[in-house]
DNA sequence: CATTCCGATTACAAAACTGTAATCGAATTA
DNA sequence: TAATTCGATTACAGTTTTGTAATCGGAATG
């Protein structure tokens, strides 16, 4: 379960709080002071922080601030004012959420589970080459090709990325090269092609495959779909 | 230098075109009907297609359409007719200029030219993650972590692709081994353990890196940045 | 202080990766 | 038909990768 840090001077609201969420089924670590809260920043690791504005060694808002350098965890803040301007200023130095005093728990509890929810749903979705019948995932390593899912080596995976980001159009080897190792070399040709003939048979490329890799007679290759 | 298929029934404007283009050093196929264009699109790859709207055996927009699956690479249509349905109707069966007969060559020259550009100037940049004094490139299969670069093996990349792609959040050793295998087993644990351990070596994170590797106690880890 | 526990690191061996070189094979040419 | 050329494929060997198991080392516990 997450991981919440209580920033708050006031002991009987600190003690209200954390016995609810502890209920509730969260580890809540505690902090009565910015200088506190500093500490023990570094000791846990929250996934979100319910910060008072008002503390006595400092302001809640420019905490958040630095705050923001060490973790992205969504910040709401605990405040008795609820006027406009504050209110600006607390999303202004980075956090997510505001809640004034006094508060129901169960307004809390709810608000807690939706930045955390907002958070979880960002999900990290890979980037990857989808075109009809042919997907080149570059964090799974893989290629899919007309349904069947291909681990491939890095070297064939980087050469399949740049064929298919650009279906169709010529690349040249000297191009794939040069994009790979950063540099060209004499013998960069047979590197390539021997590469791209791996590759080939690694993922089945045939004569009903929906795609070919062709090459041209000046030492290009296309990916291109083949039509019926 | 780049091939352009030049699709043209009327055989003078075609050796005028096609003369001009091969002496600006493009490399020119020549069809007369959509038949012939067809057949060319096997054995010849375009980087570019001129298009003439009225062919004797069909229309250039329906061949246009055809052509799409094979290509994406640009299609200049060429016409008598100006009239604005017409053009509109050329660009959206997928052409990507509209030039009226009679017209000037140099002008021709330009048109091709700006197509060509913008088709080169879609650089596939890499997806990676960029976060301060941190960066991943899934597809060099490179981390840089404060300046210098390592290149990864696979498995240490994904780890730290998922790492620095949620930094200061907690993410399970369960998380990650399902991310990366697709299905979780009973060593697990020790597996990401390693991987970690390897990852840490590999790209010289220690004390005096912007960011640390942290273990919660319950099978967590945590990118986190080390502020003084 | 001895013991236990557990995470971090290291060791190891099998497997995979990959650049280079050799071989193949079809098309071209003499 | 023989020779040649050149891209595609295969062979090979050194290196890297990687899961598993062993070892280390600090903290907690008795």
């Amino acid at each position: 379960m997450a991981h919440i840090l209580l920033v708050e001077d006031d002991s009987d609201i600190m003690r209200i709080n954390s016995t609810f969420l502890e209920n509730e089924g969260y580890t809540v670590h505690c902090a009565d002071s910015i200088q506190t809260a500093t500490f023990k920043l570094e000791e846990c690791i929250p996934d979100l922080v319910l910060l008072d504005v008002m503390l006595p060694d400092g302001n809640g808002m420019d905490f958040c601030k630095i705050l923001r350098q060490k973790t992205q965890a969504p910040v709401i803040f605990l405040t008795a004012r609820d006027e406009n301007d504050s209110i600006v200023m607390g999303f202004r130095s980075g956090g997510d959420d505001y809640i004034t005093k006094p508060y129901d728990l169960n307004v809390l509890k709810a608000r807690i589970e939706a930045q955390l929810r907002r958070n979880a749903a960002q999900a990290p979705q890979h980037p990857r080459i989808d075109i009809p019948c042919l997907s080149v995932d570059l964090f799974a390593g893989t290629a899919t090709l007309d349904g069947n899912e291909y681990s491939l080596p890095q070297r064939e995976l980087q050469i399949l990325y740049m064929l298919a980001s650009q279906v169709g159009s010529r690349i040249s080897y000297h191009e794939i090269y040069t994009t790979i190792y950063g540099c060209d070399v004499d013998d960069s040709k047979n590197t390539i092609r021997v590469n791209i003939s791996r590759l080939k048979k690694h993922i089945n490329m045939d004569d009903m495959s929906t795609y070919e890799i062709a090459a041209t007679s000046d030492g290009e290759y296309v990916l291109r779909r083949v039509v019926f």
